[in-house]
DNA sequence: TCTTGACCTAAAGTTATGTTTAGGTGATAC
DNA sequence: GTATCACCTAAACATAACTTTAGGTCAAGA
């Protein structure tokens, strides 16, 4: 099965310009061009981009991605580099999901936050209410989102 | 208490320029100066880089930042926006959380497959398990990496 | 035949989020 | 008294990741 830019551009939710813009950083292997200079996207471009896709949102730069690759390119000799690579993306994702957790602490605190206030009509009960006499689930919620 | 701009910049492990950009930015609401325009940081500030952090964590734009602050200073008329706003951002994040698991599920394939190929010197053995025999946990981090 | 649509390139432009630079002030330490 | 900090500003610079523009090829349909 063979897939014209716009094909795979609607397929995976990716802009042509995005497409022609990874295809120039280098981070298809041996994308097809039919005579006329026409690419040709086969399965393992789709998971190439899959990954891209998953790589950029674990943090990765278009730059490494690259590099990685150029290192699948280079066959079974590069296989530890790549291990490595994956397991250090695996520690910045678990960072990440950390972080963005504590986050969510935040945001379910300031939900309640501005709820209350909205039914108060004012801000000004519920900021003093103490830190101990909060709802229980937002009293956690507010300490996980203010634990360094 | 009162801080020094380097002494926030430290305490929150943000840089001094950022800091400086930030409230360019207008997201500080009536940062102190002294006679000579030395900025003094109070606690409330130190509480609204912990909101900028959470927020941009959250995905949000420096610009909508400044917009929700503006908000604040608007009093308890503005409210229900800024309930909508966090409303909103927990939807999102919730939806960032989402996307990594299934990029952390990705990644844990990828791992395994790598530390199997380092032990087989090749890839091409690993590269031909059809999904069905993998081990089960793996499978289950692959399948969940691939669905749309 | 002519026009439309999908593709192509190279190069310039855009946006967000800072950082760096160049030049200046004012208090403190040697 | 002078050198060194820590602070200040405005403006230029940097970077990543795209997007837009301008100009061109080629095949199919009216």
């Amino acid at each position: 099965m063979e897939y014209s830019i716009g094909e795979v551009a609607k397929l995976l939710n990716i802009s042509i310009s995005t497409l022609r813009f990874y295809d120039k950083e280098g981070l298809f292997l041996n994308l097809e061009r039919d005579a006329s200079g026409i690419r040709k996207f086969h399965e393992k471009d789709l998971e190439t981009l899959r990954l891209i896709t998953c790589l950029k949102s674990s943090g990765m730069k278009i730059k490494d991605i690259k590099e990685f690759m150029h290192w699948v390119s280079l066959g079974d000799q590069t296989i530890s580099k790549r291990k490595e690579m994956f397991l250090k993306q695996k520690e910045m994702v678990e960072k990440k999901m950390l972080e963005l957790e504590k986050t969510l602490n935040m945001i379910t605190f300031k939900c309640w936050y501005y709820e209350t206030a909205e039914k108060d009509q004012t801000e000004e009960k519920v900021k003093k209410i103490p830190v101990d006499k909060l709802p229980k689930e937002i009293q956690m919620a507010y300490e996980k989102a203010h634990t360094s």
